[in-house]
DNA sequence: GTGGTCTAGACCACC
DNA sequence: GTGGTCTAGACCACA
């Protein structure tokens, strides 16, 4: 199985719903060709079961991004990476997808009074 | 007036509900020092109709900043930015604030293939 | 001038209303006998501006004062200590009008699980 | 129902806003730890019929209480008790918490000609 | 099912 | 004048 080695992540209590914690690790795990198309994804119960979460959220996810093209579902067998839409994306496109997560910590950063010295340093710390 | 220039703007329906962007609108507003201790806010009331807003949602933004110590309230007068809490912090106690977001940063640019060299890159640039 | 000792003394953001807090501190005087019935009280335009707050405050403290028979009202000038009502006290009955906040010491040291022994250290400390 | 022992009260006239009664219940029973991190906590809807009150006055003490971190809220299921800042805190600290109280109290002595040792007995004697 | 947001309108306490 | 509290009722987001 491809997909033991899956592990989403999901923080509860981050503010962030579920569903979209969810649809954003796959969209990324995508744009990054870790999940090439054709590649199958964990079941809508296994990962429920594994994350402790209600099916419905895991199914709410997955059908979102079915929507949005970038999964497609294999009647009878489950969903998988979608073909169409999903060609590689180049460096400067998944900097593009990182860019709102990039803004929203400079934002934070500044009205901390962190400059970009330490908000580096801090980063390459935890890297 | 005194505060002419405090201009609120909310954006009704950007899903963030109007309250949360006053809260945040305030505290920049502390954080860039346009607003210092003792400095008076506008009323409730006003804010309200100039944002043709229910005084009630106005109230609950004022009331979170105060429960946080952001805002004072000056028995039968107003509230005013509180002296207390707005006190600076140790870059390390600042720091840790910005921790969560660092960590999550970093595990969206793992995800994406994005190396520590392009991510502060990225970060420098956006700066 | 017997009353420029007098420092009435207020807690503008401490929850409890302004008035409250120059009754209770009046009603204590009184029952302390620093405050003896005929005894002249400061002037509300007096005790107003040395607080810098609202004379129409310290107005209402006064009136209802009046209005519970610790005060009187000596036309044209100014409220003094009633002789009726307000015979010395005994120490009983000082300390009746202290358990209220000794009560609410012992709740909040409780669910502080702050126990006996460190309750009356703390207060030996500070006395 | 697991929380049928849960009985909130209110003062409907008691002067003290009843979403404050309620704050204070729930942080007492925190304290005391009949309830203890993780455990949950009866519905809005529950309390608010049960009480016969608004919904909403219910949602703002669980609201508040949550960002005062003594609760935390599962997405679509409901407030439970919050792990973090439940963790016991340091004498001093608590003692800290307690000074204010501490002080205002010593103050009220003294305008009643209460002595250390009467205040402290009075102290044991009731707690 | 859960809590969150907002409205419209009433009433209160304080200054 | 200020903010605070509460109600009744509508609608939304999440699980």
């Amino acid at each position: 199985m491809t997909f033991e080695l899956l592990a989403f992540e999901v923080a509860p209590s981050s503010g962030i719903p579920i569903y979209r914690q969810l649809m954003d690790q796959v969209k990324r795990l995508v744009a990054s060709e870790h999940l090439k198309p054709g590649d199958p994804l964990p079941s809508v119960r296994n990962v429920a079961t594994a994350l402790a979460v209600n099916p419905m959220t895991i199914s709410k996810a997955y059908s979102l991004l079915e929507a949005e093209g970038v999964l497609e579902r294999e009647r009878g067998k489950g969903m998988k990476v979608a073909a169409t839409k999903n060609v590689a994306k180049s460096t400067e496109q998944r900097l593009e997808i990182l860019q709102p997560s990039v803004d929203s910590i400079i934002a934070e950063a500044k009205q901390l009074d962190i400059g970009l010295e330490q908000l580096t340093q801090q980063i390459e710390k935890s890297f």
